[in-house]
Parts: C-alpha cells; sequence; structure tokens
DNA sequence: AATGCCTTCAACCGCGGGTGT
DNA sequence: CACACCCGCGGTTGAAGGCAT
C-alpha cells in the first residue's frame, strides 16, 4: 500500500508542491504542500531520530523542509513513525473502534489511544467509509441505536468468533518504514565511519527508490478488506492484536466494569447474557427480550441478509 | 479500448485550547 | 491581561486506482 500510495504521492508532487500554507504564507512562499517524496520521509526521519520529535515549526525548518511544522508532524504521526501499523483492520480492532465509538462518538484521537498503531486519521477513514456506508446500506444512520444494535447483535459476535484467527497479512507500509529506519540506521553508522555522508545519502535515496518500485509491484488491493484481513495468521498481527487485547483492552475493561454501557454489555433492557443473546442470534433470527429488536431484527433477516451475512467477506459486499 | 463513476486514504484546512512572553 | 505562537483535533478535499459500462 505504501508504495502505491508513494509512486502516486511522487506523481502528484509536482502538481500540488508549490502552493502556499497559510500559516507562513507570507514569508515562506517556496513551501511545498502534498504528497511527500522519499527524501523529504529520509530528511524528516533522519532529523527526527538524531534530535526526538516536537516542536514542529522548529524541527520543520531546522531539518531543512520547505513543509509546515503542521505537515511534518502529521507525516511523522500518520505515517513514517516505526511503530505504525498499516493494513486492514483485524476483527478486533473493528470491535474496538465500533464499541468506542459508541462510548465516544467522533473522538478520534481518543478512540486511537486504545488501538496500538493506529491512527486517528486511519480510524476516522475506516469509520467513513466502511462503518457509515455499512449503516447507509442497512438504512440506517451509524449512530442511531438501531444500527448499533445490529453491531452488538449481529456484526460483533460474529467478528468474536473469527477474530480469533484474525490477522493483517499484507504490510508493505511496515516494510517501508523498517526499511527508512533501517537505512537511516546504516546510513548514520556508515557516515560516521566513512565520513562520506552526503555521497551515502544519494544511494540511500536510491535504494529506498529503488525498494519502493518493487513493493509497487507486489502491493495488493486496498479495498480487499475482508480477505487480507484473515486470511493469514501473520505472527506480527497476532502478536499485535493480542497486545491490544491484553493491554488496551483490560485498560477499556476495566472503564467497563465501572460505566457498564459499552456496546458489549447488554444493555438494562435486556437481561440475557451476550454471550446467549449472540448465540441467539447466530441460530439465525433468535427472539430477543426486546420485542422491537427482535421484530426488526426478524425483517432484517428476511429482507436482506442472507446465510453469507456470517461471512464477513460479504458483509463488505454489500457495501 | 475508452470513458465515467466510485472508493480509498493521505494530506490539508479551520478552529480551539494551551503555553510562553 | 493581551498577544503571538504552537499543537492537536475533527472535518473535508482531491488524486489515483478500481470497476462498471
Amino acid at each position: 500500500m505504501a508504495a502505491t500510495q508513494q509512486s502516486r504521492s511522487s506523481a502528484a508532487a509536482a502538481a500540488k508542491a508549490g502552493g502556499a500554507d497559510h500559516e507562513q504564507t507570507e514569508h515562506k512562499p517556496e513551501l511545498r504542500r502534498g504528497p511527500w517524496t522519499v527524501d523529504e520521509d529520509l530528511t524528516l526521519v533522519n532529523y527526527i531520530a538524531d534530535n526526538g520529535e516536537g516542536r514542529w515549526n522548529n524541527l520543520a525548518r531546522a531539518a531543512g523542509l520547505k513543509r509546515t511544522g503542521k505537515s511534518c508532524r502529521l507525516r511523522w504521526l500518520n505515517y513514517l513513525r516505526p511503530d505504525v501499523k498499516r493494513g486492514n483492520f483485524s476483527a478486533d480492532e473493528q470491535l474496538l473502534i465500533l464499541d468506542l465509538h459508541t462510548r465516544w462518538g467522533n473522538r478520534w484521537s481518543k478512540i486511537a489511544q486504545h488501538l496500538p498503531g493506529r491512527t486517528d486519521n486511519e480510524i476516522k477513514n475506516y469509520w467513513r467509509t466502511r462503518v457509515q456506508k455499512h449503516a447507509k446500506q442497512l438504512n440506517c444512520d451509524a449512530n442511531s441505536k438501531r444500527f448499533k444494535d445490529a453491531m452488538r447483535y449481529l456484526w460483533m459476535p460474529h467478528l468474536v468468533d473469527i477474530g480469533v484467527a484474525a490477522a493483517a497479512a499484507d504490510d508493505d507500509d511496515y516494510q517501508y518504514r523498517r526499511l527508512l529506519h533501517h537505512q537511516q540506521a546504516q546510513q548514520q553508522q556508515e557516515a560516521a565511519a566513512a565520513g562520506a555522508a552526503n555521497d551515502l545519502a544519494a544511494g540511500y535515496a536510491a535504494d529506498v527508490q529503488h525498494a519502493l518500485a518493487g513493493m509497487a509491484m507486489t502491493s495488493s488491493s486496498s479495498d480487499s478488506l475482508a480477505s487480507e484481513s484473515f486470511e493469514d495468521g501473520s505472527l506480527f498481527a497476532n502478536v499485535r492484536a493480542g497486545e491490544m487485547l491484553m493491554n488496551n483492552g483490560g485498560d477499556w475493561a476495566a472503564q467497563e466494569a465501572n460505566q457498564n454501557q459499552g456496546l458489549w454489555a447488554p444493555s438494562s433492557d435486556h437481561d440475557q447474557s451476550a454471550v446467549q443473546v449472540q448465540a441467539a442470534a447466530a441460530a439465525g433470527g433468535g427472539q430477543f427480550q426486546d420485542p422491537e429488536l427482535s421484530g426488526w431484527v426478524q425483517g432484517f433477516s428476511e429482507s436482506i441478509i442472507t446465510d453469507n451475512f456470517w461471512a464477513l467477506e460479504e458483509i463488505w459486499k454489500m457495501q
């Protein structure tokens, strides 16, 4: 994906570059805008490795980047940071997003704090492009009780079932950042030894460009969420999913104990346990204590949902 | 093959709050 | 206190690839 985006970026950079940023327009007419180039990425990564992050406007100037501090911060936090996790959301992550959004609404930054490696921007995009669209497909608002109930009793139980095997497989962006950081470390080491930093920088950029070209050849489509998410239990993905559940899930669970108002918690209207409700739903149009919900789910099943509803792939195909 | 619409997501924008002087 | 600057957040845009016709 990164490779795809990066190649897009390179192609589009010239078209968008040269614009003026509102913050510093008057004094810095040469400021670049639009997609970042590999060279800019390298400059930013190298500078942060040496000097740390923060003080973004100063950082941008000191690093010699013709970018606003804002743009540097965004690029680092959303893309270049070594711990940014790319690729499709796992079932666990989807569950968490659904739940946390019911609590906090569009507090993307707060939600992102509970999904290690995910950025607020990514979660926001996920919500807007996938979840809202799904809600629209079901003829209800993503913030409506009806949609939340559908998520709680239909979608989430299924995600739980398949979440065990969840894995975000292809991670070209992770490889890209690994390459950047590896090269950056190697560059510093070699430069220190040979005192030939300039030549190395050129070779480094060429190496990255070459690697990116290779990635572009093999990068996968970005819209095959379901199949990519669950087809391969890669170690990395499993570890990260585990981390999320152990660390942040734990934190969230503690809050849950206090608040008992999350999507997972059976609402006061339903005295069945969540497991029972899930089992009933999974059995196909089970009866809920809430007659309105029960009726709606049943109608839902008859009119729209097929057996394939339980395949996540089919959920997304509905969009 | 050509065209146009749809989808995705990186990047930008505007704003509010925090901090320093 | 007032002002300027910076940071971070949420909403929006637009480029590019995918897909249908």
